[in-house]
DNA sequence: GAAATAGTGTCTCTCAGACACTATAAA
DNA sequence: TTTATAGTGTCTGAGAGACACTATTTC
């Protein structure tokens, strides 16, 4: 049995700026595709990679820096037409981060609603991964990785805001979130302004949180 | 680049049978893992699949007859130990399917819960399968298709009692089913039995209704 | 004091769970 | 009539949405 098929991974590395979901794009500079823009990845190396996630956190690595993140298999785009090459194989990811941690270096970052065409198939795994945020986002603890470390209830509030796209009762979504248990008051840190400061929250464990739907 | 990957398809094919999940695996007649039970699945065909969803049914049609059932991406599993012969990628597919329409050839069914060792690492791909079925029949229209294209509500319920392994109120759950609205009434068909005749249901249209959490 | 935002209290309306009831068949 | 299951009606308690209120800072 030969095959002739490539196997590569692709992360859409998601961030919020400016009020919206931002994607991390880069310039490609070779074929297929040189000049255009694309999605950061590459060829697993299976001399080099024990796993796909770690081919995913080596491509992070290297193009943004970025050590951990939140990073999540998103799905397996897979067929003969996607690749001027051939058969071919992608294994997409997705990485939430927050906007402060990202130090844009050869990457661009792009409003994930109208984005130009991207290379390969790419625009579809960018629509992947947003419905997959958007929709996870509504009955998780997922918006807290779009978040620095520590964070108010009112950022946080906020971060649920824009993924989802709707307004949010400060009420009742306290109530939701301290009723959860997923947050652990920083003692002794405050948000200063020009008003009543307001306390910092962080996430109490590494792992998400499901709850019933927000919205 | 150069690229030592094997690139396979297997498929999670459940179905419910004595009041409880059980999946389809046969016994390999090749190394790896000659003679261990396995599920069906195998290399992708680069010359013959268009795409990786296309070899999932494919080796489903090849395997047990079936040529539309309902059929998802799982995930993929992809790393350098799982296969003896080197790196290899899985792109896993599950597929649900009414007891009826199964008529077992080369396949064994097997109760998902206490499964002898299988070959791979296909122990978490069945697992994979099961959270992902437990979990999404919780809010979605996912359990119509363990059951035959015609069922009564009280069948229904019952199949997503056995799913989530727990009791649902009966008028609960019909007010819930039908203010959803994605069954359609068989006209004129009803179960017949010692007792009060059931009206037959069928799904409307082909989508799957995702809705809030039936527990 | 005013302005601005953090954080809480309370009312109401909806809806899920519980459970009793009615309906329609076979024997 | 009894038995068995299909299918409906009704009460209640928990919780989400709406919104008004209090708290704490800067100026």
């Amino acid at each position: 049995m030969v095959q002739n098929i490539i196997v590569t991974v692709d992360v859409v590395l998601l961030t919020l700026r400016d009020e919206r979901l931002h994607v991390a794009v880069q310039r490609r500079d070779k074929e297929p595709y040189n000049g255009q823009l694309a999605l950061p990845g590459g060829y697993i190396h299976d001399n080099e990679d024990f796993d796909a996630e770690g081919s995913a956190r080596r491509m992070l690595k290297d193009k943004t820096g970025i050590a951990a993140p939140y990073l999540e298999q998103l799905e397996t785009f897979a067929n003969s037409a996607r690749d001027p090459r051939g058969w071919s194989v992608s294994v997409a990811y997705y990485a939430l981060v927050a906007p402060e941690s990202l130090s844009v270096g050869q990457l661009d970052l792009l409003p994930v609603d109208g984005l130009p065409v991207l290379a390969f198939d790419h625009n579809k795994l960018v629509a992947a991964a947003v419905q997959r945020v958007r929709n996870k986002a509504a009955y998780s603890s997922l918006a807290c990785y779009l978040l620095p470390e520590r964070f108010t209830l009112t950022e946080l509030q906020h971060t649920y805001e824009k993924i989802l796209g709707s307004r949010l009762d400060k009420s009742s979504f306290r109530r939701k979130i301290s009723s959860l248990d997923f947050l652990e008051m920083v003692k002794d840190e405050v948000q200063a302004g020009r008003q009543r400061p307001a306390q910092f929250w962080k996430l109490k464990q590494g792992s998400l949180t499901i709850f019933d739907k927000l919205l």
